[in-house]
DNA sequence: ATACTTACCGACCGTTCGGTCAGTTCACAA
DNA sequence: TTGTGAACTGACCGAACGGTCGGTAAGTAT
């Protein structure tokens, strides 16, 4: 037993296929939906030694969710300092969080789960994390936008940013239903989708009598 | 056993105790993490008079599902044909289904969690049935606002009633979290919300040279 | 009174759960 | 070669799970 309680800095091949098993089917099923034994299975090796690896499940399920939001966070900088107006650096910002979330499925599953318990004290904590992270970056350049005088000051930028967020979100986790939808074409490409959507934001927030 | 397999008409006090009972943990916990000890112990009664009523712990979850939809579609047929401009029509549409939302917030947080589960096919087309009523309305509504000439014509409008909808359901959603980021002070004022999101929307969806 | 049905329950079953234990394999340092 | 710690495992544990059994209490129709 060398580094437990989740404060990982080095995994062996071992540790990290029982974490990739774990997050497979944590984000599939949800944390109580998958026994130890299940991950062991998909993980080529036994029960005991995840407990070698992770003093309990919740441990594990809060180092599977700890490199998830790693993972997640990582990939922002690139798009932040983007050039251009600030309509176009928040589209890019949008499109690139709608990429970054698409290919990162199960993690994004994973803490949209949290949203839902009410319990999990610290997978709250750590959606919180993650979200506000976006969330910051988002607003302050709306408001960056409409200190520039390229958006309306008379809206609201957390709100503009949340719905960017939640347009984004939500086509994730309504994707296999819409599916079934016939006439919601746009959910199969989401490049598309990603430009609507902010075509109609960009064009609500915009000033008047500009470009 | 009476009436089985989720084909209720009518329900004696304590079926009916055992249904709420079972709704408010499901939605707290979910699925796997409910026992049918604890439901029985919240409906007051013992987990063998459970099987009299129902015959497994998945059909109780399906009537619990049933009567959550047939609550949520009920209150759908009010909104719809106010008058007004469409712009009006649907913002009282947008901001009445967030009221409903907030006002059976089990029910959604039941509906909702089934988008995040793969499996489960019955469960997905209750999800799929319940959504795509509220969507075909909206969509509807969007596109009659464009043959009106009151809406662009090039945006989509199955896109449009998507991100009226992703608006409020992330609100749900995320309102928990939110809670704990100061700087989104809308999160606590479910109107001022609906008002400001459908102000950018309907502002981004408007032709040009309209009121 | 009798017979039948419905609502309900204590006790129990087989199975699976999270977790433990004693022990083995193996790499590597002394 | 021996020792030591980490990686790993089969066998097992008590507890909790979903579900069943036999039986009771109460209403109701005959």
């Amino acid at each position: 037993m060398q580094n437990q309680s989740a404060n990982k800095t080095i995994q062996s091949d071992g540790e990290q296929a029982i974490l990739e098993a774990a997050e497979i089917l944590f984000a599939q099923k949800g944390f109580d939906s998958v026994s130890m034994s299940a991950i062991a299975g998909l993980a080529n090796t036994s029960k005991p030694n995840i407990y070698h690896h992770f003093k309990n499940k919740n441990d594990l399920y809060l180092a599977v969710m700890k490199t998830a939001v790693r993972r997640s966070s990582a990939l922002l900088d690139a798009v932040e300092d983007a050039p251009g107006t600030f309509s176009q650096r928040l589209t890019g910002f949008s499109t690139g969080q709608l990429k970054n979330i698409l290919g990162h499925k199960r993690s994004t599953q994973l803490i949209l789960r949290e949203t839902l318990t009410e319990d999990s004290q610290q997978g709250q904590e750590i959606t919180r994390l993650v979200m506000g992270e976006v969330f910051s970056r988002l607003v302050e350049m709306v408001h960056q936008g409409q200190l520039d005088k390229e958006f309306r000051d008379d809206i609201d930028p957390t709100l503009a940013a949340f719905m960017i967020i939640s347009a984004n979100m939500f086509f994730f986790q309504a994707s296999p239903i819409m599916q079934h939808i016939p006439e919601a074409e746009f959910i199969d490409d989401a490049s598309t989708y990603s430009q609507g959507v902010m075509d109609v934001l960009i064009n609500g927030m915009l000033r008047r009598g500009d470009s």
